[in-house]
RNA sequence: CGGACCGUAGCUCAGCUUGGCUAGAGCAUUGCGUUUGGGACGCAAGGGUCGCAGGUUCGAAUCCUGUCGGUCCGACCA
């Protein structure tokens, strides 16, 4: 390719939207063009990257014997009906939905399950037929609240995303883990480093799923794990063992209502009391206890989540343990904190005064396993400018409470498996498996015949890579301050020839005959045939990060010519080995 | 949806406090000339309903109200 032919648009500064390297560095190279808000227009450059990602992910899923598909991206209301999820992505409002001249309601692909489910439905017939996996690379959208960070979250954007169908658990685990493989093989192809982590289900269902990361301090994602044991976990899954509490001296051995006047958040109420007789307080005394509604088909329940007042809640668990509480309910729609009067009609008293004791009107209450045995705590009284101190959950509680994990794990929490204190760190979620089991197969009647000659729901699995937000992801592992530096397999292009003396013969012959050479040996090269001066094309390239480099310039009547990788030195090379020296470099960046 | 900030040329921004002549700079673009190893220089040119609407005023980019959009934080979220 021509530079002169490939309408270079880069810019100087960098644009003031732009706050992480990828989105900078994407825009200032001319890769992305904002389109809307969330909405990328993909430029020349940025299609060659993409495609070579969807290359080397299709590559590997199909190694597994995933077998690429095309599903559309308008997808029938019906159809989400039937699995029972219409409801909930609406309650969420992430489905963006449109209405044809006839009425009838769609869903903007989201996710694909149904309609994979559908299709099998009508295909696979038999046992013998299984597994399968089916998958395609195509647009998805997500009505995002928040577009931001480029391609990072966007509202639409490219995925790979792949189900499995099984007649057995343990075909869904053999699937599961070959797919893990995959992923792993595909990564490192892709130049990426990523890792596997425990992770919640979430919208989808299921029963596991890990998520692959690359660690990023711009990631959106906290990750909590042990360089011990192995365990690794994403914050809304993660697993603990919260430390214990240092010692109340000062603690009643029974119950008394205390006047707290006017505080009501933790640190206040610590404060007070420690300025009140209680010198030794600390907010790991106290019982946060937090007031929620949540929604489901069947109606709204007010809902009360204990946990430690040193300590957050983990909405996520929260979900979960609800989920199985009213299981026969179908799922939870919404889930949402309690506004002030709400407040005021469950506990009879301010907000800030709220406890699991008399006078608490909430249909579930829900406690924090780490508060199980606990004693001489400090909990809301239900009245306003009241606490109650001494109060130990198990014997004083004034409503059934229902005991479970609900504490979000921080660093310093003891590792499930060995022990040891976690660590964190933040992570760019970039892939995602899911065990689906026979959640939409059983709700879609999607069955097989088994060899015992009865209907079976298909058992399932799901399997998604973030194909764009790969490519960001591996713009913030890979690059310096004067650019992007691709990783060689998915580089919009492998090499740059860049002759520096416009109007030399001797120069632009040698120039020509080297990138001929290169194209004929199967190396995706530049020219920069662009009459502009050095300065102006060496500083395009590096932003631009194509990973070699060959200029033709000063040395040329000595026989050389120089040859950098991206993120190397300067090596004068003479000109009849460059070309061998780029095939090599080239072909041993990709192989990895 | 709450909080903070911001909308002036393709991009980055100044001007707004204290209203006033033809609305500015750098980068980018076009032409000519000089340049040619790390974003050159000179001369010239094009490019703006100052986000939009209403108001105050003799006069509004500037003040007021509303509205739309954006960025960040929070909430939310395969």
């Amino acid at each position: 390719m021509r530079a002169s032919k490939m309408n270079i648009s880069t810019l100087r500064e960098d644009p003031s939207e732009a706050e992480i390297a990828s989105h900078r560095l994407l825009l200032r190279g001319g890769y992305l063009h904002k389109s809307g808000a969330g909405l990328y227009l993909y430029a020349p450059l940025l299609k060659r990257v993409l495609d070579k990602v969807a290359r080397i992910v299709a590559d590997e899923i199909a190694s597994t014997g995933g077998l690429e598909i095309v599903m559309p991206i308008l997808q029938e209301q019906a159809l989400w009906e039937a699995s029972g999820r219409w409801e909930t992505y609406q309650a969420s409002r992430t489905m963006l939905t449109v209405r044809d001249r006839g009425g009838m309601v769609f869903g903007l692909a989201p996710t694909a399950e149904e309609v994979v489910t559908d299709y099998a439905a009508h295909v696979v017939k038999s046992h013998k037929q299984l597994p399968v996996t089916f998958f395609q690379q195509h647009t998805k959208f997500r009505d995002e609240i928040r577009p931001r960070f480029g391609l990072m979250r966007v509202k639409e954007f490219i995925m790979m995303d792949a189900y499995s169908f099984h007649s057995s658990d343990e075909s869904l685990d053999a699937t599961y883990q070959a797919m893990r493989a995959a992923y792993d093989r595909a990564f490192r192809r892709l130049g990426l480093e990523a890792f596997a982590v425990e992770a919640d289900s979430g919208a989808i269902g299921g029963s596991g799923s890990h998520e692959f990361m690359v660690a990023a301090d711009v990631g959106e994602d906290t990750i909590l794990y042990c360089p011990e044991s192995g365990y690794a976990a994403n914050v809304e899954r993660a697993i603990g063992t919260v430390p214990a509490a240092a010692n109340w001296d000062t603690a009643p051995a029974a119950p008394i209502i205390t006047p707290t006047p006017g505080v009501g958040t933790i640190e206040q109420v610590v404060e007070y009391l420690r300025a009140h007789g209680h010198p030794s307080i600390m907010p790991a005394h106290l019982v946060k206890t937090v007031l929620f509604v949540a929604k489901t088909a069947a109606g709204s329940h007010s809902v009360a989540a204990c946990v430690r007042g040193d300590r957050s809640l983990n909405e996520v668990k929260l979900t979960n343990a609800l989920s199985r509480l009213l299981a026969a309910e179908g799922p939870i729609l919404l889930l949402r904190p309690m506004q002030a009067d709400e407040v005021r009609d469950a506990t009879g008293a301010d907000p800030g005064f709220a406890g699991p004791v008399k006078g608490l009107k909430v249909s579930r209450c829900l406690a924090d396993r780490t508060l199980e045995g606990s004693t001489r705590m400090v909990t809301g009284a239900n009245l306003t400018d009241h606490h109650i101190l001494g109060f130990a959950i198990a014997h004083d509680a004034g409503v059934p409470v229902i005991f479970d994990d609900l504490v979000t794990i921080v660093p310093g929490d003891a590792c499930p498996q060995s022990g040891n204190p976690l660590q964190g760190k933040r992570g760019i979620e970039v892939g995602h498996v899911f065990k689906l089991g026979t959640k939409y197969s059983q709700a879609m009647k999607a069955e097989f015949t088994g060899a015992d000659q009865k209907l079976h729901p298909f058992v399932m699995g799901c399997y998604g890579i973030g194909t764009s937000r790969v490519v960001a992801a591996a713009v913030e592992q890979h690059h310096d301050a004067d650019g992007i530096c691709w990783p060689c397999a998915i580089a919009p292009y492998h090499c740059v020839v860049v002759p520096t003396k416009s109007g030399d013969a001797a120069v632009e012959q040698a120039a020509e005959t080297i990138y001929r050479e290169l194209a004929a040996q199967g190396i995706e090269a530049v020219i920069d045939d662009r009459d502009v001066k050095p300065g102006v094309k060496f500083k395009d390239w590096d932003l631009l990060g194509i990973p070699f480099r060959v200029v033709c310039g000063r040395g040329i009547t000595e026989g050389l010519v120089e040859f950098k990788a991206r993120c190397g030195a300067v090596e004068n090379i003479p000109v009849s080995s460059a070309v061998a020296t780029v095939v090599e470099r080239v072909r041993a960046a990709i192989a990895g």
